[in-house]
DNA sequence: CCCACCAGGGCAGTCACTGCCATCGGCGTA
DNA sequence: TACGCCGATGGCAGTGACTGCCCTGGTGGG
């Protein structure tokens, strides 16, 4: 038997959850979520850079999914639907964990701090697929910016598929923000 | 004779300014700031809601700039043009003030915390410009989605001007990311 | 001349975050 | 079996951002 109850950092990700829910985020300290992982405020700061970063422990799987499936798109697609296909694939990754996802961008819509941490991680993945984006062969500008484009696109798509009737698809959503997007970026 | 001496808030910016590219960002405290500027501490955050937003002062008059230049368009301008006419009054304001936006750009893309504060302002003046763009009669779903690829648009046109050659026109760079875009986003 | 009104100062307190050192089971190695 | 290193955690003191509360002293209007 091991000397500490194992997943420390799990068990920090979702005690801080939980307290962000239940008293918000400010008015929870980063000892009361150490308390209840049955750690301490030390071991906290080991795990998590800040008292924000343990709500977005999840970003480098994000970005790998996003990468992957536009690496790994058959070269026969075209560059803009391998973007799009990989879009969908974080959909899907959404729909599968929505009783993580949702409640946490309840928590992160009701905080300023907790959305400038979110705003800088989809920066990260923009820029994650600008490279993926170049290594398809795309140019430079224009990497970056159909790549800050699909950002755009998912980031609505998603606040569309959390406001809106349960039953909408995440994955259309994207498909029809995307084609939105097209209409109206178009010279009018 | 007045007790203080005026302008206590622009004196705090500069003195902040000054701090942060000769030192860092993180090496400077507020008590050093407000020193600087023959004031106290206390006197900082009376001004400055935190550290960062000092040298976030002019995101207000950006706003209105952008605002009111898709607002007060002539009505036979198709939406999107004023969208780029906006950007483009952005871009001139940004060439007025270089003595002041490029050191600022370099304070800032050397530190994460104010990057995430930029990237705040940033989705702040895209939300203000969907409004404007719903008020100038643009649907919502496009409205959001266009307002969202402008800001982006602006961002690397940007980053463009700030690395590129010193003859480099920010409101033709704007102009031709605008079109690298269009051309990135259509349907391949 | 008086007073309400600012702009700023003083001060103590909370909390995020860091550096440094201590602890002690597990595990490889002699 | 004994030794000793490693790695995850704890303890503790310190810094600095930020806040609430009260105080001060010119200034301008009545």
């Amino acid at each position: 038997m091991s000397r500490w109850e194992p997943n420390a950092r799990g068990r920090l990700e979702q005690a801080a959850l939980e307290l962000y829910l239940e008293q918000g985020f400010d008015r929870t300290t980063v000892v009361e979520i150490a308390a209840r992982a049955g750690l301490t405020e030390r071991t906290f700061f080991r795990h998590f850079a800040d008292k924000r970063e343990v709500l977005f422990a999840g970003a480098g799987e994000l970005r790998e999914r996003l990468v992957g499936g536009v690496i790994d798109a058959p070269p026969s697609v075209p560059p803009m639907e391998a973007v799009a296909g990989a879009l969908e694939s974080l959909a899907q990754m959404f729909h599968a964990r929505r009783d993580l996802v949702l409640p946490r961008h309840r928590v992160i819509s009701a905080n300023p701090e907790l959305q400038e941490r979110e705003l800088i991680k989809m920066a990260g993945l923009a820029q994650a697929l600008t490279d993926a984006r170049r290594r398809r062969g795309v140019a430079d500008p224009a990497a970056r910016l159909s790549a800050e484009a699909a950002i755009a696109v998912f980031r609505v798509a998603f606040e569309r598929w959390v406001s809106g009737p349960e039953r909408a698809d995440l994955a259309s959503l994207v498909r029809s923000s995307l084609e939105e997007l097209r209409g109206a970026v178009a010279a009018d």
